[in-house]
DNA sequence: TTGTAGGCGTTATCAC
DNA sequence: GTGATAACGCCTACAA
């Protein structure tokens, strides 16, 4: 049988001293009003006796669950394990922790789980799900919940944000193509409703601009979601409207997966005949075949410095100080991206070492 | 400003009833007890003032934090963010939520993680990273802990668990290779002191007898992880001590990227001269060059079942049935397993119809 | 059917 | 420096 978790009431006894005081002695913060022999007693029992503060008790008592609500678009996504990761690690080093919460880019859905986890009273928010102009957004700002923006930035809001600079990347991406010699770059956008979209956007027009090349009508296709089936649809249209292009910079690294998948089909090989890059450099883009060559950031980097701003704004009585943070784009040039059609359609090497960059 | 959150004082108050019979107006359990009329208005007067019950006090009152703790080696392995969000869509149609742990494979990790999560009360645990003997089960029985394995067996403890029958799905993978004409098969075994790694390993020796096929000496290599690193390394001894092998059965899809890059490294061409089976049929896999073939189960449905059946047991009072519930496993032929050397290094087709399944 | 009262474990605010 | 007291919001015997 299992015995009583011991409660402080119990430390409380054991040391002879009264549970308020045993209460500030085994508090960091209020050690310090206690003397320094009975701290030691009352540590001491509490050793003794196992004791295990009640946080749920503590919570009822101080409104703060040392809980964090995290949103995600979709945890399949293999963007997510990694800066999760890096969230959680950091929040835990805090001790906080996260509750997870995946909405499938679905506003109904992301109110449902936005709303669960208010009522479970957490002490602020991790959103990299929001649209622009998501409802919760304005919300958040009328509770004054504590928010950080992970992977995305919300201009018109005072939140906090930690994200990669996507013009930056995006002109890279443009800047390695035309490098490689190519000129007819089409764009396959991300959803224009989310800021990663709108900024690689940017970046596209840009680069091309300062490049010197042309943007024709029907060369930058808008996909609606982050998905394979959405890389598979524009890569279809962009090629059916362009079938002269080259090159291929896509938002990002499922939509570029998805345009492998549509190139296949209309027997066209990457890179001989169409160069691709993606966005994000995703786990496992170097073993696709062949390796895709995309825009890289520090995924777990984003995680932990996502948790130590929001854990600033929760722990600064004041809210603290917003802060826009970003982190620089690496470009990884991999087997999707080759020179224009140097050798017309010469033969590929059958093997070429692997880009684990 | 924010205004306070309207407390069911509040709301006893608006209907004119006393707080403990709007309390059990508005829960379902006792809303029996109580006059339609009077229910009526208090759900009414909670409706308006947009009551939400506050679930810290309620979990200090029933002594349930409607919590689950999760714990998994590394949400960075893929196999893990499907069976989560099976795992967190059914519990969250419960009114659970998870609170996730990775461990790294790390026994005091996983001590940590299982103490805090304790010390936050949670109302039971799912265990995907449980090594046979971890200290934490035997804890769990002795705490009369709701524990649910995920993807793991316990032969020695009380515990329901859902898994792939992994003794068949390894069966079937030595089938198909033998099918395919190998006879001379490698064995890249999980870590012995997890059940898959045990299970399958049972499974790849049955599959080897019952085709009449012979082991030798050091044609069965173990992994210490199931790691990629951990997949060259085995890979590299299994080739060096068996240059003759003509396919390699895989306990884990981790392993098995890992043996294509020891593969590479060789000048071995997967699958004209090595066939690689994987094991878990994670999500990429069929993207890999070559894609990979494996032992396919659905990931999703087992995350729900390993809900279902901890919820179960949360929810019968005295601990309910234990309950051993095994998936079907499938087997997913891809490129990476071909017949055995049928036209002595026949060039390979250049591009081939990618399989999804 | 409804009200009363007490307590879950902790901490904040007083007094001493 | 320490003790007493109350309160966080809710639920549940028990009484009426």
């Amino acid at each position: 049988m299992v015995e009583r978790q011991a409660t402080l009431r119990d430390v409380a006894t054991a040391a002879g001293v009264h549970p308020a005081t045993a209460s500030r002695a085994l508090n960091p913060g209020t050690k310090l009003l206690v003397s320094e022999e009975t701290a030691r007693r009352v540590s001491e029992a509490a050793e003794r006796l196992g004791y295990r503060p009640n946080p749920v008790a503590r919570s009822l008592r101080t409104r703060r669950s040392h809980t964090i609500g995290v949103l995600i678009p979709d945890l399949n996504n293999p963007l997510f394990p990694p800066m999760l990761r890096g969230l959680e690690d950091r929040l835990g080093e805090y001790g906080y922790v996260a509750l997870l919460g995946n909405t499938d880019t679905d506003l109904s859905k992301e109110r449902l789980v936005f709303d669960q986890m208010r009522a479970r009273h957490v002490d602020g928010f991790v959103l990299a799900t929001a649209t622009r102009n998501s409802p919760i957004l304005a919300e958040a700002v009328e509770a004054e919940l504590p928010v950080v923006l992970m992977n995305r930035t919300a201009e018109d809001y005072p939140f906090s944000s930690v994200s990669v600079d996507n013009e930056q990347g995006e002109r890279a991406a443009v800047a390695h193509l035309a490098a490689l010699g190519h000129t007819r770059i089409g764009h396959i956008a991300g959803p224009q409703d989310i800021s990663t979209g709108v900024a690689r956007l940017n970046g596209f027009n840009e680069g091309m601009r300062s490049h010197g090349l042309a943007i024709a009508e029907g060369q930058v296709v808008y996909a609606s979601n982050y998905s394979i089936e959405e890389g598979v649809r524009c890569a279809r249209e962009l090629l059916a409207a362009h079938g002269d292009l080259t090159a291929i910079a896509v938002a990002n690294d499922m939509l570029a997966v998805g345009c492998y998948g549509a190139l296949d089909e209309l027997g066209l090989d990457c890179p001989q005949d169409v160069s691709v890059i993606g966005f994000n450099d995703m786990p496992f883009m170097d073993r696709l075949r062949p390796p895709l060559s995309s825009i890289r950031f520090q995924h777990y980097q984003l995680g932990t410095e996502a948790a130590r701003l929001l854990i600033e704004r929760i722990e600064a009585g004041d809210g603290g100080p917003v802060k826009i943070l970003f982190l620089a784009p690496e470009l990884v040039a991999r087997g999707s991206t080759a020179p224009l059609a140097s050798a017309p359609s010469a033969p590929v090497p059958l093997r070429r070492g692997r880009d684990r960059g």
